[in-house]
RNA sequence: GGAGGGGUUCCCGAGUGGCCAAAGGGAACAGACUGUAAAUCUGUCGGCUCAGCCUUCGGAGGUUCGAAUCCUCCCCCCUCCA
C-alpha cells in the first residue's frame, strides 16, 4: 500500500485544481484505515459514445485512483442527456430511447475498459435517481442556488455578457449534476476544467444534505488536432481512440510539434523526465522532430491496439507519405454502370471519394486527380467501365473500384 | 405588455431592387515547399457533363420585367422599459 502522500502524488500528476488537498488527506486516510475504498465519480454524456484522446486524460486519471485501490464510479447521464447541456451553440439534442441509451452504455463500456479496470469499475445511469425526483424536489433543490451564483460559470457569465442566449434549463443541469454526487455519495469527483463550477455545485449541494462535500479534482482540457480549440467530436479535430491504428498514427503524426509535448505530457506514459529530455535533443538538433513524433503514435496506437498494430501503422505511414507508395489497405468499392463509359468526376463521386461531381471537377482542375497512377487532366475525361481502377484523390484518399 | 435592434452560404461578417452563388476573414480542401510539423505562396470552397443552367440569404405568401434587398403574416434571438 502505497502512502498518502504517494497517493496524492499521483493523484497530481496532471491535474489543474485540486478542492481542497487537506480534504482528500483525510478521506484518504480514512480510507485506509478502513479498508474502505473512495467513491470516484466520472460522469459522461450518453449522446457521445465514440471516446477521443481527450477524454482518455480523464481516464487515466481514473485509472489512477483504480491503481490506489479505489473504485471508480463512471455515470452515465441519460437523464442529463434527455434534457442536453447545450453549451455553445449545439442546441437540441433529439431526445434518446431507452435502447439507444443501452446501446451507447454497451458502446462505452467496450471503449473504457481500454483503460480502465472492469471489476474496479460501476457503471451507473443518473436516470435511476433524477428520474425519481418530484417537481417539489427539484423545486426545493433551485431554490438552494441564486441567479448571481450561477453567472459565476464562466460560460454563463461570458454569453451573458455577450447578449448571447442562456436558457432557464442550463441553469438545472449543474445542479442536477450535484444532485448526482448527493445520491452517489461522491468523495472524489473529475473533470475537465469546463467543468469547474458543475463539481463545485456538488460539494455545496452535499453539504446542504449534510453529506461530506466530494473532492474536486479537475484535469486539462486537451488541445485538438487544429492546436487552438479543445478536442470535441463537432469541431472535428479529434482522434477517436476506436480508430483504425493507421488513422490515429497518421493524426498523430499531423500534429504541429508544440503540440506533440502536450499529449506527451498529456496522454503518455513516459515521465515528465524523459519528455524533457526528448525536448532538449530536439531543441539540440540531436533528434529529429519526426521521429519523436513517431514514438508518440506509436504509444498511443500501441495503447488502443497493439504493438503490432503501431509497428505496422509505421510502416504503412513512412510507405504513403514518405515515399508515396500506395498503402496495403485500400478500400474496394463495387460499381454498376449502365453504360460502356463513366465520366470521371462521376466516378469519383459514386466511389465517395468526393461529395459531389463539381467537386470532383474541381479536384481534377486542381491536378489531385490520378487513376491508375496517371494524372487525370481534362474534368470531361470518361473511361471505360470494366475491370478494376485504382483511384487516387489528393494525397490520402484511395479507392479500388472493380466494375460489375 | 411597450419601444427598438437583429436572423445571410461550415463559422464570423458585408450586402437595402438588377453588375449577387452573394465582399472580407476564419475553417476546410487541393497544389508548391517539407518531416502528412509550423510558416509561406497559389488555387478552390451550393448543385448540375459547368463558357451555360438550376436551387440558396429564418418560414410562408405578395409587389415588380427583376427581390438577400420592398410589403404582409408567422417563428426565433437580443437590448431597454414594465
Amino acid at each position: 500500500m502505497k502512502s498518502v502522500e504517494e497517493q496524492i502524488a499521483l493523484i497530481q500528476r496532471g491535474a489543474v485544481d485540486l478542492h481542497s488537498r487537506d480534504e482528500l488527506v483525510k478521506k484518504i486516510s480514512r480510507s485506509q484505515e478502513t479498508g474502505k475504498p473512495l467513491i470516484i465519480k466520472a460522469g459522461f454524456d450518453p449522446t457521445a459514445p465514440d471516446l477521443h484522446l481527450g477524454h482518455t486524460v480523464l481516464l487515466q486519471k481514473l485509472r489512477h485512483f483504480q491503481v490506489l485501490g479505489h473504485e471508480v464510479h463512471f455515470l452515465i447521464g441519460d437523464f442529463t442527456g434527455l434534457i442536453g447541456d447545450p453549451t455553445g451553440k449545439s442546441d437540441t439534442r433529439p431526445p434518446l430511447t431507452r435502447e439507444d441509451i443501452e446501446r451507447n452504455a454497451e458502446t462505452y463500456k467496450e471503449q473504457v475498459f481500454k483503460i480502465l479496470d472492469p471489476q474496479k469499475t460501476k457503471v451507473q445511469f443518473n436516470s435511476t435517481w433524477l428520474g425519481e425526483l418530484s417537481s417539489y424536489e427539484m423545486i426545493r433543490l433551485a431554490s438552494q442556488l441564486t441567479v448571481a451564483r450561477m453567472l459565476e460559470r464562466d460560460d454563463f457569465k461570458k454569453r451573458f455578457e455577450a447578449n448571447r442566449p442562456i436558457s432557464i434549463h442550463e441553469f438545472l443541469y449543474p445542479l442536477i449534476q450535484g444532485y448526482d454526487s448527493v445520491a452517489m455519495s461522491a468523495d472524489v469527483e473529475l473533470g475537465g476544467t469546463d467543468q469547474t463550477f458543475n463539481l463545485l455545485m456538488g460539494r455545496d449541494l452535499q453539504r446542504h444534505k449534510g453529506q461530506e462535500p466530494q473532492i474536486v479534482l479537475t484535469m486539462p482540457l486537451l488541445e485538438g488536432l487544429d492546436g487552438v480549440n479543445k478536442m470535441s467530436k463537432s469541431l472535428g479535430n479529434y482522434i477517436g481512440i476506436s480508430e483504425p491504428a493507421n488513422d490515429i498514427f497518421g493524426k498523430v503524426m499531423s500534429v504541429s510539434d508544440e503540440l506533440m509535448f502536450r499529449y506527451f505530457e498529456l496522454l503518455s506514459d513516459r515521465s515528465m523526465e524523459e519528455i524533457t529530455r526528448l525536448r532538449e535533443d530536439i531543441a539540440a538538433g540531436t533528434l529529429h522532430p519526426k521521429a519523436v513524433k513517431v514514438k508518440l503514435a506509436k504509444e498511443i496506437v500501441s495503447r488502443f491496439h497493439s504493438a503490432e498494430a503501431a509497428d505496422d501503422a509505421e510502416r504503412n505511414f513512412e510507405q504513403v507519405f514518405a515515399r508515396h507508395e500506395l498503402p496495403d489497405d485500400i478500400p474496394e468499392v463495387t460499381l454498376e454502370v449502365a453504360e460502356e463509359e463513366i465520366w470521371i468526376p462521376k466516378l469519383l463521386q459514386e466511389a465517395g471519394l468526393v461529395k459531389s461531381s463539381s467537386d470532383g471537377r474541381r479536384m481534377i482542375t486542381q491536378n489531385a486527380v490520378s487513376i491508375d497512377g496517371d494524372k487525370v487532366t481534362d474534368v470531361k475525361a470518361e473511361i471505360k467501365a470494366s475491370g478494376e481502377v485504382l483511384l487516387k484523390v489528393g494525397k490520402r484518399r484511395f479507392c479500388k473500384v472493380a466494375f460489375s
